[in-house]
DNA sequence: CTCCGCTTCAAACGTATGTTTCAAACAGAC
DNA sequence: GTCTGTTTGAAACATACGTTTGAAGCGGAG
C-alpha cells in the first residue's frame, strides 16, 4: 500500500480504548495490539503518547468545530442582529455534536466521553493542547451565552455554566454505562440524541433558574404540628 | 507512640493527592514520602494500592453516610408523613456534606474531588467497594428524589438525576481551581457553602424542567423579519 | 536490476511501578 | 533487664511502561 493505513488504525484502536479505560490506564501495547500494529509505529509515527492523544483529539475536533462555527453563523444570520435564545444556542452545540459525520454508530459516544475525560483527567498537556487549538468556538459559544442570559450577573452566569458543564460532560463521558444501566433496568434503548434532548431542557431550565437562595429553603422550618 | 500515626498521616496525603492527580496517576512512592513513611507501610497497613483507596474513602464516607442518614431521619421527621420537597431533599444532602467536621479546610472541596473521582476513573474495584458499602443511604436518597418528584417519568427521573449528579461531582472535583479563577477575574472569594448555594437553585429547576423536547426548540423558525 | 526513502519489525533500553523480604528498632508485659 | 509481638527500614523483586535502536522489508525512480 502506497498510502499506509497504519496510522488510521493506531487512531481508531487508540479512539476506543482511551474511551473505555482513560489515558493513563491504556498502555500502548494494548493499542498497537488492537490496531494489530508493530509497538514501535506509534512513536514512528505519533512522536509520543501525548501526541498520539493530542491526534485522537483533533481528528473529531476540527471537523467539529468548523461545524460548530457555521452552525453559529447560521443561527446568528437566522436572528437578524437580535442575540440568539438561550435554548437555540444550547441546540445549536448539540445539533453540532449530534449531526457530525460518524465513523461508527458509537461514534458520538466516543466522542462526548473523550471530552468528559478531557475535562476529568487532570492531563496538563492535553488541557494546554485544547485550550490553545479551539479557544475560537469556545469563546464564541461563551459569548452568545452571555447575550442570551442578560439577567444575570456574570457571576451567577459563571457558576451556572459550569454546572452545565459538568453536567454536560459528566453525563456524556459516562454515557455507554448509564444507558447499558437503564437498557438492564427497564429494557428501554437509548441513543445519544435522546440523552441530548433531555439534557438540553435540563440545562436551559437550570442557567435560568430563580436567583440563588443563601438560606436554607423557606419549607424547611419546623413546622408546630 | 502506642497507636502509630503513620496510618493517619498515610490516609492524609493519600487523600491529597489523589485528588490532585487521579488514582493512577498517584503512585505509593509519592505518597509514602509526602506522609515521610517508608515506603513498605502501605502494603503492611492497608494491604494494597486498591486497599488504600478503599480506606481514603471509608474515611469520610462513612460519617458522612451516618450523618445523612440522620438528615433524612429529621427531615421526614418534620414533614408528618408527607413526602418532603425536591428542595428540601437538595438541601438536606448539601447540608450534611457542607456540615461534615473537616480535617481542614479544603476538606470539602476534596471530598466533592474524590466522590467526582470515584465516578468518572472507571476503576472497577472501587466502583464495586462503594456500591456494596453505601447502597443504603444512596438509595433511600433516590426514594426521597422520587417522591419529590412524582410527576416525572421513571425514565426522565433516571436521566436528570444523572444531570445533577454531573454538575455537582464535576463543579465540586474542580471547586479549587474554579474558585481560583472567579477570584483572579474579578477579585471576588467564595466559599463552597456559596457554591452549593446556587447549585442547589440549578439542579431543583433543571429537574423541575417542563417536557424534554424531541424537536429543535420552538423559537428556532425562520422569522420573516 | 539497483538504489533510496519510507515503513515495519523484533528486540532491547532505561525507568517507574506495586509488592515482598528480612533484619533492625521499638513498646509494653513480665 | 528480658522477652514478645508489632511496626519500621533499606533493599530487592518482578513486572509493565514509553521509548529507542538497527536491521529487514517494501515500492517506485533511475
Amino acid at each position: 500500500m502506497a498510502q499506509s493505513d497504519t496510522v488510521d488504525r493506531i487512531l481508531d484502536a487508540a479512539e476506543e480504548l482511551f474511551a473505555e479505560r482513560g489515558f493513563s490506564e491504556t498502555s500502548l501495547r494494548m493499542i498497537t495490539s488492537k490496531a494489530k500494529v508493530n509497538l514501535a509505529a506509534v512513536n514512528y509515527h505519533f512522536g509520543s503518547k501525548n501526541a498520539l492523544i493530542h491526534a485522537v483529539f483533533a481528528r473529531f475536533l476540527s471537523p467539529f468545530s468548523a461545524t460548530l462555527e457555521t452552525a453559529f453563523d447560521n443561527l446568528e444570520e437566522r436572528c437578524n442582529g437580535q442575540p440568539p435564545t438561550l435554548y437555540q444556542t444550547l441546540w445549536a452545540l448539540t445539533e453540532s455534536a449530534v449531526r457530525m459525520p460518524q465513523r461508527n454508530d458509537r461514534g458520538i459516544s466516543i466522542f462526548m466521553r473523550l471530552l468528559g475525560l478531557a475535562y476529568t483527567q487532570s492531563q496538563g498537556h492535553l488541557r494546554k493542547f485544547l485550550e490553545q487549538e479551539y479557544s475560537q468556538p469556545f469563546g464564541r459559544f461563551m459569548r452568545l451565552l452571555k447575550e442570551a442570559t442578560p439577567e444575570l450577573s456574570s457571576v451567577d452566569r459563571y457558576w451556572r455554566i459550569q454546572f452545565m458543564l459538568g453536567a454536560t460532560a459528566f453525563t456524556m463521558s459516562s454515557s455507554d454505562a448509564l444507558r447499558d444501566i437503564l437498557q438492564n433496568k427497564t429494557g428501554i434503548e437509548t441513543s445519544v440524541q435522546e440523552i441530548a434532548a433531555r439534557l438540553v431542557p435540563f440545562l436551559a431550565a437550570g442557567m435560568q433558574a430563580p436567583d440563588k437562595l443563601l438560606m436554607p429553603p423557606p419549607e424547611s422550618k419546623v413546622s408546630v404540628a
